[in-house]
DNA sequence: CTATCAACCTACTATGTCAATAGGTAAATA
DNA sequence: TATTTACCTATTGACATAGTAGGTTGATAG
């Protein structure tokens, strides 16, 4: 499943897209808008930070900002940023020791065929495909 | 994540489908063969007996056999009684109250249509797609 | 220069799931 | 009756999830 940092930060994105008018934007008001709590949205917006997906001033008038336009947010990296590897078994995700079954393995291929579905839905996805609602 | 059971039981039928010649196989050759341990093995069928995927005979030349032909058992169908819903978020779980925020949440429709993928990719699978490989 | 606002940081916690292990009981057959 | 096999109950360690709590730093308005 995909967790609630990742539906959060999707939301964040979201919410930020949409009342951007140049200045920084509080967590207070994301938050209260959003109905989420803003002591978890923190911990969500600072991984999004260090993850250069927003950009945060602190002090009075400060707040957030996307640091990209929403048509370069893809929503498959940003899941993957917040939730890890969008892999549907632990054997597919990337740089991985390679599993010693794998030439044998007779259902890999079934999950295969699906992690390519996965990655190919959500990186051809993007924050302004949202947005045009 | 799609678990060892899910994965496990797709593997247990395919070994058992692969071996079939009307005798029942005790779990002991499937653990053998698979390289899995047997006592965990033993919760992956007990669950897949419960759920009729499996038919279990107790005492010497015991052991278990299919109750549906390969091409009969869809994966979806197997993967979702030994893993829970394949739904990407809580709120597509079927039988589950909507979430309020339903009706305005502008991310909604990107999980539902990733499920309806899910979904339709699983359930248009079958035991016998791994076998004629 | 100080109060205030806001981000940032560290730590903790309750709950649940995952992947097993351990040991014993019941059923069927040789 | 001994053996083989499924079946049952209980427990465990490790980890992830979804938060909460409280304090510190940095920027700005007055």
């Amino acid at each position: 499943m995909i967790t609630t940092k990742g539906r959060y930060a999707i939301r964040v994105l979201l919410d930020i897209a949409k009342h951007d008018e140049g200045a920084y934007i509080p967590l207070k008001d994301i938050a209260a808008r959003q109905n989420i709590s803003k002591k978890y949205l923190e911990i969500v917006v600072k991984d999004m930070v260090t993850a250069n997906l927003l950009q945060g001033i602190s002090g009075r008038g400060g707040g957030y900002k996307l640091c990209r336009k929403p048509e370069d947010y893809c929503l498959g990296e940003v899941i993957e940023i917040m939730d890890g590897p969008l892999a549907p078994v632990s054997c597919l995700v990337a740089n991985q020791e390679p599993c010693p079954r794998a030439d044998e393995c007779e259902t890999l291929p079934l999950w295969v065929e699906y992690d390519k579905l996965t990655h190919d839905y959500f990186y051809n996805k993007y924050l302004s495909d949202l947005i045009k609602k």
